[in-house]
DNA sequence: CTGAAAGCGCTAACAC
DNA sequence: GTGTTAGCGCTTTCAG
């Protein structure tokens, strides 16, 4: 490919004049900007993006931290952040972690070696004092609250609406009531859970609580466990609608009805939740998505908290 | 941050030396390589990768072009993608076109300005005529077959799957066969599916086909296109298993009973397929997304072939 | 308006 | 083993 320098001599200009076309400098005779562009097309020239990065210090390139397994809530996620992304001319790359905090700690070293401008923490494996330091080296956001000054963030109020569905819970006149989560209590969601439960609930039946749960597969796994129990939960919050549908299988295949036999509520408004009925709550992701990225580039600070949304539907 | 010149200096070596520690070259005095290691640490440092890239001209990241919208097809793309990318320490930038031939294009141009090594295409408007020269820049998979033989390709026999559906769907006794696509005729899957229709079930009417299908909104939507039509299909076979949801939803609050008053076949197996118990044609698309990293990152110009399959469930 | 020249931060001959 | 030096391809003073 040609370079700066062809262009400038087959032109018959200094490199420093092609650089002005090239940016749009007002300051170029139309002659000598004719006579450039002339040139450019002829030789079918682009500028190098590496180039022009380096010494611009700047990337237009973002990254996205999540673990990427089966969970769709991820995908949404993605959705919301690539939504703007478009339309802001910045690029997106996908940082896959799998939840090994070394890592995403890799990932967020891009930050620090000029790879990406920010990045958005959909996932976290290390405690905050790790990360943290890294903001030094450029923005990032989280998807989850963080009294951090440094990390801005797109959050729902987690506790606040597991209560709510506790509560609702009991106000349907449930008292045996499980639940399913993803990590266990490394991750914030599990814990945030927990202490819901205790609050609203009262003293959790270990039996009551199962982990690793992404997929319909673990859902099926999950309902395996709880639903032979005695006593038998009378529902379970899955955490996601596929492994609330999961737990749907498995309930039928062995004659339970609901909401009758077993109630079920998931999370995140997802099509096979929709499609199945279930009660679901929706964190709204893909709005938070679209706001941390508004946060990123905006390079704020700022907490934003997402509404969630509690749907009612024939499951509960 | 400190750069490599830092670094020789208070290390008292020259900055080829740094160079040679940092990229692990055996011709470093131990004495000299501690004392850079110790700088190196102690000035926190780490080589700025666009200067890198620059030099070395070549990022280790690649791309994905795909639409975006809501169709999880094209995650599972990505999943399989971001499967074999983690592993081989490439990172992957996420390409969203919404379908939009200039944004295609802009993005193949990340190709010429050396931002990417290379590109999945997993979705395309463009004619190859307008694809193909960018290969000269990078390599350019594609996730459906081409006979140019500068694009390597993993790719389901779409029109041997679509065959085989008709077929299948003309044994079980249908005679009002009807189907939903994304786009139109400018897209290569709804064209084959088409000409598969009219090989093996002959001339469409013209109400039997509904476009621009991504969601189960979509397949709601075009579920009260179909299902009023008199004759009303006897089975309609839906371009993903959330529209086919869609379809079943609607199909359900008619009062038509499956398979009998209507039958359904999806595809891509997807959650809300599985537990609908919907018959589906998987085109095994994660392992399509890691076929075709392989290729990539291979340089490979090879076709793979990825066998796709029909999975029978009670909808039909 | 225009060009020379000094970098951005790094790698890789090449010579010693 | 080690340092000098010439780039990679571009932007941006600084004079004129």
């Amino acid at each position: 490919m040609a370079n700066i320098n062809d262009i400038a001599q087959r032109a018959g200009v200094s490199v420093a004049t092609v650089s002005r076309v090239l940016n749009g400098n007002p300051y170029v005779s139309e002659a000598k900007r004719a006579a450039v562009q002339r040139v450019i097309e002829e030789l079918d020239y682009t500028p190098n993006r590496m180039a022009v990065d380096l010494i611009r210090k700047e990337t237009r390139n973002i990254g996205v931290i999540m673990p990427y397994n089966n969970n769709q809530a991820f995908d949404q996620l993605l959705h919301g952040v690539l939504n703007r992304s478009v339309e802001q001319e910045y690029s997106v790359t996908v940082l896959p972690t799998k939840y090994d905090p070394a890592k995403e700690l890799r990932c967020l070293h891009m930050l620090k070696n000029k790879q990406l401008d920010g990045i958005i923490l959909g996932s976290r494996s290390n405690d905050w004092d790790a990360i943290v330091p890294y903001s030094k080296y450029g923005t990032i956001v989280a998807c989850e609250y963080t009294d951090h000054h440094e990390i801005g963030c797109a959050y729902v109020d987690r506790y606040a609406s597991y209560l709510d569905v506790f509560q609702l819970l009991r106000d349907k006149g449930h008292s045996r009531i499980a639940f399913t989560t993803a990590r266990g209590e490394v991750s914030n969601s599990t814990r945030l859970t927990l202490q819901a439960y205790q609050q609203i609930v009262g003293e959790l039946p270990p039996e009551y609580h199962v982990q690793d749960c992404y997929s319909m597969e673990d859902g099926i796994r999950a309902a395996r466990q709880l639903l032979h129990l005695n006593p038998r939960p009378s529902v379970i919050y899955a955490n996601g609608d596929e492994v609330g549908a999961g737990i749907y299988r498995y309930a039928q295949s062995i004659g339970l009805e609901l909401p009758g036999d077993l109630a079920i509520i998931g999370q995140e408004n997802q099509p096979v939740g929709i499609a199945l009925n279930l009660a679901t709550v929706d964190h709204h992701l893909v709005s938070i998505g679209e706001q941390a990225f508004d946060l990123l580039i905006g390079k704020s600070k700022t907490k934003i908290e997402v509404p969630y949304e509690l749907i009612i539907r024939p499951s509960i």
